[in-house]
DNA sequence: ACCTCGACGTTATACGTAACACTTCGGTGG
DNA sequence: CCACCGAAGTGTTACGTATAACGTCGAGGT
């Protein structure tokens, strides 16, 4: 054996197309690149694309990246992938990303509020740019470090790095959900909020205090819980226990915690929403899997991903990242009623 | 102007780092590769190291995996992100893989049963392996021409791919509801079942009618939908209504189409689960969200995606991938209870 | 006959890294 | 005193691609 075995027939490269089509490397580059009109001729292009198709040939995305410095993928960092929004936000921004040749690599960071490791080696590609949802404000620094472009989702905008923004209008939400229980009559409530300390929860808390501030004669109390329904069914159980007047409605920052509150009044012997109203957050599948289904506030999760992915195209470009917020809806269902007291 | 303008500070290469340390690149990569202990003395790697800091060093990963011909980075194929399993089953995978520091990148094929587009181009990377879970037949094909080391989650065995398997044993789990089901007397079944024609729901329809034929006296009726608690519960709700002997309980493929089907059962006016059990399959949160909560079978997803990437890592290092099923649990929760006949 | 010019390609190069082979140098044994 | 050795690095190369700069060749104008 002296000639240097080949067991595997490693992938082709364009030289090795070039060879088989008769031409030079470049050529090949210039053909497969869509850069041949006027620089190659047509017979010419037509044996290369049939010789890369003969071999099976794939570019080789590590060498491309390295020789234009650029790799058309972005990091997505979210905090948990298993719930939903954030799964919708990553379909979102994936697939305008595929409409523009683009890649999006994950990053969950894994205890939900900003990234632990270094979230650029373990994306182990060279990226193009960062699309960060939903952190935490001392999260930005890390990736703020890294000088790439950034989009901030569902971020604090008043923050001072220089990212671009793509906003829900939660304050919004909230004050739909808050009209919607006030002109049903509620005047005592329960705001069962998230324990993750996070933009897009202190601006629906905010939102809630200012709308029943402004009504006037209402009564809020908060509690906190890990977005879970066991936690939020705990919670929510612990704060209706309570003796004294009991409140006629719970505002949830999350379909989760809704959950777990409606598990709390059944537990309780509370129906809903007669006896008592819920009110959720996100519009997850679950809120209508859920008995009486889930009044909750539309989040356009998947439009949040493609504004994101949007706003990072047009900084890529030089162009200005469109601002603004994206409008979100109250939606409705059967978990909100007048209270008992506006029944008699 | 006549020099060359540096508008931005590019990110620093080995040879910055290099010139920084007084040393050549080669050296800067020997230390930084770790592979110094015996070639570059303590100081000198001291030296680099803080080089390297001091200008911020990030090593181009493009360059390093063209240099390298290897990625340490997989590719994983799920038929939909949205789907709490599949985040689930990707969160295992991305944790093991960290460990080993593997990256993993996603591709959610879009309409859920195979890769519609290049799977490779998008991932826009390099690949070293690809994990494929829960695919339909024919989109194996797709994932096995680019000869890439392949392992297949929840995916028929016997297929002729040459690639490593690690499934659930499905089969169990179906026999476990069946065994309880029929343990508490119900003869007339209703199966729910996915309208996604894979391995996965073969399996499941198939144990279930081996457990009732071995059983005798059963009877069974099977429907389809969607997975989709809107799909679940019209086509139970459909199949509830029609005229004769009603079955006693409700076998379903999926979490999902159980909630559909608890929705449907309390639309006519049937209670869970003392007119009508129902069991769902996985154990999704949405499982112990619902009222009452299901009896279903749990899946240890993140191991599924743990055990893929342990095998994925082992034929990459030549080792045997380990075979063998994951053992799955029936978990007795509220939705299931004695038929109406045998509680008279 | 000479020059020009467009059409069609080719040659050469750089991207940043890792690894191999090689050099330098102060000892050290024979 | 010299050959040899290990320690500590350095010079060089290749990975596969995209592109700038450069050739070639025949047709057409003058």
């Amino acid at each position: 054996m002296t000639s240097a075995q080949q067991p595997v027939p490693a992938r082709p490269t364009s030289r090795d197309v070039a060879r088989a089509a008769g031409v030079s490397q470049a050529t090949v580059s210039l053909v497969l690149g869509g850069k041949w009109p006027g620089r190659v001729s047509e017979v010419t292009a037509q044996r290369v694309r049939e010789a890369a198709a003969e071999l099976g040939y794939r570019p080789n995305l590590a060498a491309r990246s390295l020789r234009l410095g650029r790799t058309r993928t972005a990091l997505l960092v979210v905090p948990a992938l298993t719930n939903e929004f954030f799964a919708r936000v990553y379909a979102g921004a994936a697939a305008l990303a595929a409409e523009h040749d683009f890649g999006v690599v994950l990053y969950p960071s894994p205890d939900g509020t900003g990234p632990a490791r270094d979230p650029f080696a373990s994306a182990r590609a060279a990226l193009d740019g960062v699309i960060a949802s939903s952190m935490a404000a001392d999260a930005l620094d890390a990736l703020h470090g890294a000088d790439l472009p950034l989009v901030m989702l569902d971020s604090d905008p008043s923050g001072t790095a220089p990212a671009a923004h793509v906003n829900l209008d939660i304050a919004d939400g909230m004050r739909q959900v808050t009209d919607h229980l006030l002109g049903l009559g509620h005047r005592r409530f329960l705001h069962l909020a998230s324990a993750v300390d996070t933009w897009t929860f202190a601006v629906r808390a905010e939102a809630l205090h200012d709308a029943l501030g402004a009504a006037g004669g209402a009564t809020v109390r908060t509690v906190r819980a890990p977005l879970d329904v066991g936690a939020g069914r705990e919670a929510a159980e612990r704060a209706l226990a309570v003796t004294g007047e009991r409140p006629t409605a719970i505002v949830c920052d999350d379909d989760i915690l809704a959950a777990g509150a409606c598990k709390a009044a059944r537990r309780l012997g509370l129906r809903v929403p007669d006896e008592l109203s819920v009110t959720g957050f996100d519009d997850l599948a679950l809120a209508t899997a859920l008995e009486p289904e889930l009044t909750t506030v539309r989040l356009p999760a998947e439009q949040v991903g493609e504004r994101g992915m949007e706003a990072l195209l047009a900084v890529l470009d030089g162009r200005p990242a469109e601002q603004g917020g994206l409008p979100v809806q109250l939606v409705v269902r059967g978990s909100t009623a007048p209270p008992p007291a506006a029944r008699a």
